[in-house]
DNA sequence: GTGGATGAG
DNA sequence: CATTCTCATCCAC
C-alpha cells in the first residue's frame, strides 16, 4: 500500500518537473496559507482555483517523493592536511593563503579562530596556531573528488558536487528499492529536526525519511574507512532542505528534517540572507524593500518582490522561504573551466605581470599534461575515464583586479580562441606551447592595461574553457553513455534490461550493487569489475583507486630550487626548452604529495556521536544490514554490442583484457586501436618520458583523477 | 561567443 | 564589506 502512493508521488513529481515552466497549482490567497496548505496535507491540490492562480504565479509544489542527502566535509581543507599530516590532529591547525586563515580545524575553533580570519587576529587568539600554506589546492581537489566518486559508485548516480566539500545525493532509487526487515516503524538514525512522532504527511515520506537517514549514515561511514574523512549529513526530500538541516548539528554528525517541520527549520535560520542563492547583491535588495527575515519573505507579497529582485528571483525565493525547491539533482560532470589565480599587494610592471602570467599558465599546461599522462597500465575501464577526460580547450581567458582608488575591487577579463596551433599541439598530447600562449595573454593584458601609463594589479587569473573533446574516441563514447545516461535520468526500464529482473523498477546502476548497504570491503573489486559489464564508470574508478594505492602514486614534493628554474625567463619560447627543463618548470606549482588511504586510520571524533553512528567498531553497522534489505538486480550486460571483429591481440596493449575489449560497441574499438596506435608512436618518439615524471604516476594529485563521467547537463 | 554580475564553498 | 582560490550560472551584448 504505501509502495502504490509512493509510486502516484514520484509520477506526479515526475510531471511536474518536466515542464519547468508551469508547475503551479496552488490557489490561495497569501502565501503563508499556501504553506499551511502543503503542510497539512500536500497532495491537496488541482482545484480550479489553483490552476487559474498558478496562471498567474510562478511554480509551486509541494513534494516529498524525492529522497535527497546533502553531505558536507567537517571543516574540508583542514581534515585534508590532517591526514596528510596526523601529528597536525592534536594540534589548532590553520590553513593559509595569503593572509588568512581560510579554514581551521576544531581544535582551532575552540580558541575562537574563524573562517577568514586575518592571520594576525588568528594568531592573537591562538598564539600556538599551526599555520599550512593551503594556496595549492590540487590535494583538495584529489580528495573532493575521491569523496563525489564514492558516493557515486557506491550510493547513487545522482551526484552533484557544490565546491570541494559538498555532495547533494539523490537517493531516491535507493531507498525504493530498500525496505525495512522488519515491517514495524523505522527509525530515524541519528539526530531529528522537528517534533517527535509527528506525522503531518500520509504520503510514506516520514519512512523513506527513516530509511535515508541510514543511508546516510552508511556514507558517512564508507568515506570514514575509504578516505578518513569525516563530514554532516542532513536528510529531507528536497536540496534546500538538505543542506539547512544538516547543519543542525555539527561536525560529522547527521540530521534528519522530519516532514512537517519544514516551516520550523526555515523560521529558525532568521535572515533571508541564509537561504542559499541569496547573496549580498539580492539581500541588499531585500532589505530595500524592508525584507530582512525569512519571516518577511515568507510575508512580503509577490508583486512586490518582484518588483525589486524580478519575477525568477522572486518565485524561487518565495519558494525556498517556505523551503520549497523543485530543482533537481543534477551530475556533475568534469569542470567547464581550469584556471589558475594568484593574488597580491602590487604588480607594477609588465614584466612582473608576464613572469606572473608565465607561472599560471605554466602550473595550468602542466596540469593538462599530467591529465593526459596517465598509463595504459590501468586497464580498459580506467583508459575509458582518461579518454573521457582528455579535453583540449579551445579557449583562454585572463582576468585581472586593478587596485582603483575607489572602493572597486572589480575583475575585469578578456578572453580569445587558442590560437589553432597550440590546440593541434595538445591534441596530441603535447603541452609544451608556453609561447603561443604567453603571446595571446599579452595581447589580452594590453586590451585591459595600459602598459605606457602606470598600473597597480592585485590579481591575474588564467583561465582555460570551452574544452573539446579531443578525439572521436571521446564522442563514441559518449555516445555509449548517453543510452545509460537516459536509463537514470528518465528513470525508466528498458526492453534490453531483459533477464536478472528482481526489481520491477529497474533504476540507476549504482544502486544495484547488492553491497551498499553492506559490511563488506571492496575488495573485490576485480569481481566487480568483471561481473558488472554494465559499468565501466564506477568499476574504472575503482580500478584506478585501488591501483593509487597499490602504487602509491604520487611522487614527492619537488625540492626548493625549481622555484629558481620555474623562473627561468618567462619570455622564451617554448621550443628553447631542453625536455629536463620542461620537466622542471612543469612540476613547478603543481605539487604532488603521496597520498595514503588508510581504512583503520582513527579520527578524532566528538565523543557524543562515536557511538550512535559506527560506534564500537561494527556492531551498529551490522545492525544495519540486518534492519535493512536491499532488493536488487543485478542486472547483467545484455552484450547486444558484443564485437565479432577478429582483432589482433598484437594491437591491444597487454594490460588490456580482450574480452572486456571485445565487448565494446565496435566503433569504440576502433577508436581505441586507433589511439593506441597514436600513442605507441608517440611513445617511442624522441620526447623522453623521463621515469620520475611518468612511471611514477598519473597524479591522481593533479586534477580531474575522478572522471563523473557523462555530464547530464552537457547535452549540447 | 564575450564579459560582467552574482553566488557558491 | 571583502579578504583566498577557485568554479558555476545567468544575461545583455
Amino acid at each position: 500500500m504505501c509502495r502504490r502512493k509512493t509510486t502516484k508521488m514520484k509520477r506526479s513529481w515526475q510531471e511536474a518537473t518536466q515542464d519547468d515552466s508551469d508547475l503551479g497549482e496552488e490557489d490561495i490567497e497569501d502565501w503563508s496559507s499556501v504553506a499551511s496548505s502543503i503542510l497539512v496535507s500536500p497532495s491537496s491540490k488541482n482545484t480550479p482555483q489553483q490552476a487559474a492562480f498558478s496562471r498567474e504565479h510562478p511554480p509551486l509544489e509541494s513534494d516529498h517523493s524525492r529522497t535527497i542527502v546533502h553531505i558536507d566535509l567537517d571543516c574540508f581543507y583542514a581534515q585534508v592536511e590532517m591526514i596528510r599530516n596526523p601529528q597536525l590532529r592534536a594540534q589548532p591547525l590553520g590553513i593559509q593563503q595569503k593572509n588568512i586563515v581560510v579554514t581551521c580545524n576544531y581544535v582551532a575553533r575552540e580558541f575562537g579562530v574563524t573562517k577568514l580570519m586575518y592571520i594576525a587576529d588568528a594568531k592573537k587568539k591562538c598564539p600556538n596556531l599551526v599555520l599550512v600554506s593551503g594556496e595549492d589546492l590540487s590535494h583538495y581537489r584529489d580528495y573532493s573528488e575521491k569523496v563525489t566518486d564514492l558516493l557515486q559508485s557506491e550510493f547513487s548516480s545522482l551526484v552533484e558536487r557544490l565546491g570541494f566539500d559538498e555532495n547533494f545525493v539523490d537517493v531516491t532509487s535507493l531507498v525504493e528499492k530498500t525496505v525495512p526487515g522488519d515491517q514495524s516503524l523505522v527509525e530515524v538514525k541519528g539526530h531529528t529536526f522537528g517534533p517527535e512522532g509527528q506525522v503531518a504527511c500520509i504520503c510514506g515520506c516520514h519512512k523513506r525519511m527513516a530509511i535515508a537517514s541510514h543511508i546516510a549514515s552508511r556514507m558517512r561511514a564508507r568515506l570514514r574507512e575509504a578516505i578518513g574523512i569525516t563530514g554532516c549529513a542532513g536528510i529531507a526530500w528536497n536540496k534546500l532542505l538538505a543542506k539547512l538541516v544538516g547543519e543542525k548539528n555539527k561536525p560529522n554528525d547527521q540530521t534528519t528534517l522530519l516532514p512537517g517541520s519544514e516551516q520550523k527549520l526555515m523560521l529558525s535560520l532568521g535572515h533571508a540572507r541564509r537561504i542559499p542563492g541569496i547573496g549580498h547583491s539580492m539581500n541588499k535588495k531585500l532589505e530595500s524593500a524592508g525584507i530582512v527575515t525569512i519571516a518577511d519573505l515568507q510575508r512580503a507579497s509577490y508583486s512586490d518582490l518582484e518588483a525589486v529582485v524580478g519575477s525568477q528571483s522572486a518565485t524561487s525565493m518565495k519558494n525556498s522561504s517556505f523551503g520549497i525547491d523543485n530543482t533537481a539533482v543534477t551530475r556533475s560532470g568534469p569542470p567547464q573551466s581550469m584556471s589558475d589565480e594568484d593574488s597580491f599587494k602590487l604588480c607594477a610592471s609588465l614584466n612582473d605581470a608576464k613572469e606572473r602570467m608565465y607561472n599560471l599558465l605554466n602550473s595550468l599546461l602542466e596540469s593538462c599534461r599530467l591529465l593526459d599522462s596517465l598509463p595504459e597500465a590501468e586497464g580498459i575501464y580506467a583508459m575509458l575515464m582518461i579518454r573521457k577526460r582528455w579535453r583540449t580547450p579551445l579557449t583562454i581567458r585572463l582576468t585581472i583586479r586593478k587596485h582603483s582608488s575607489a572602493k572597486k575591487w572589480l575583475r575585469e577579463s578578456r578572453q580569445t580562441q587558442i590560437p589553432v596551433s597550440a590546440t593541434e599541439q595538445i591534441k596530441k598530447g603535447i603541452f609544451t606551447v608556453h609561447g603561443p600562449l604567453m603571446e595571446v595573454l599579452l595581447v589580452l593584458f594590453k586590451k585591459m592595461v595600459d602598459v605606457e601609463q602606470s598600473f597597480h594589479l592585485t590579481l591575474i587569473n588564467v583561465c582555460l574553457t570551452n574544452f573539446q573533446a579531443k578525439s572521436t574516441f571521446s564522442k563514441s563514447l559518449d555516445k555509449y553513455f548517453s543510452k545509460a545516461k537516459n536509463i537514470e535520468n528518465e528513470r525508466k526500464s528498458e526492453s534490453e534490461q531483459g533477464a536478472a529482473d528482481i526489481c520491477k523498477k529497474t533504476t540507476d546502476d549504482s544502486t544495484n550493487n547488492p553491497k551498499v548497504l553492506t559490511n563488506q570491503q571492496d575488495s573485490n573489486i576485480t569481481q566487480l569489475f568483471e561481473k558488472q559489464g554494465r559499468r565501466p564508470l564506477q568499476t574504472a574508478s575503482k580500478v584506478l583507486e585501488n591501483k593509487q594505492n597499490k602504487l602509491s602514486f604520487f611522487t614527492r614534493k619537488l625540492p626548493s630550487d625549481v622555484k629558481t628554474t620555474s623562473k627561468s625567463d618567462p619570455h622564451q619560447g617554448d621550443g628553447e626548452l631542453s625536455q629536463g627543463e620542461r620537466d622542471k618548470t612543469a612540476t613547478l606549482s603543481r605539487t604532488r604529495y603521496s597520498v595514503e588511504v588508510k581504512n583503520d586510520k582513527p579520527i578524532d571524533k566528538p565523543e557524543g556521536d562515536i557511538s550512535s553512528e559506527t560506534g564500537p567498531s561494527f556492531a551498529k553497522s551490522d545492525e544495519v544490514e540486518k534492519d535493512f534489505l536491499v532488493v536488487t538486480s543485478s542486472r547483467e550486460q545484455t552484450s547486444e554490442e558484443m564485437s565479432s571483429s577478429s582483432h589482433q591481440s598484437l594491437e591491444i596493449p597487454g594490460n588490456v583484457d580482450v574480452t572486456v575489449f571485445k565487448s565494446l560497441p565496435l566503433d569504440m574499438q576502433a577508436d581505441l586501436l586507433r589511439e593506441w596506435k597514436v600513442q605507441s608512436t608517440r611513445d617511442m618518439a624522441p620526447e623522453i618520458k623521463t621515469s620520475s615524471a611518468l612511471s611514477s604516476q598519473p597524479s591522481t594529485s593533479n586534477r580531474r583523477i575522478t572522471d563523473f563521467f557523462t555530464r547530464s547537463k552537457e547535452t549540447r
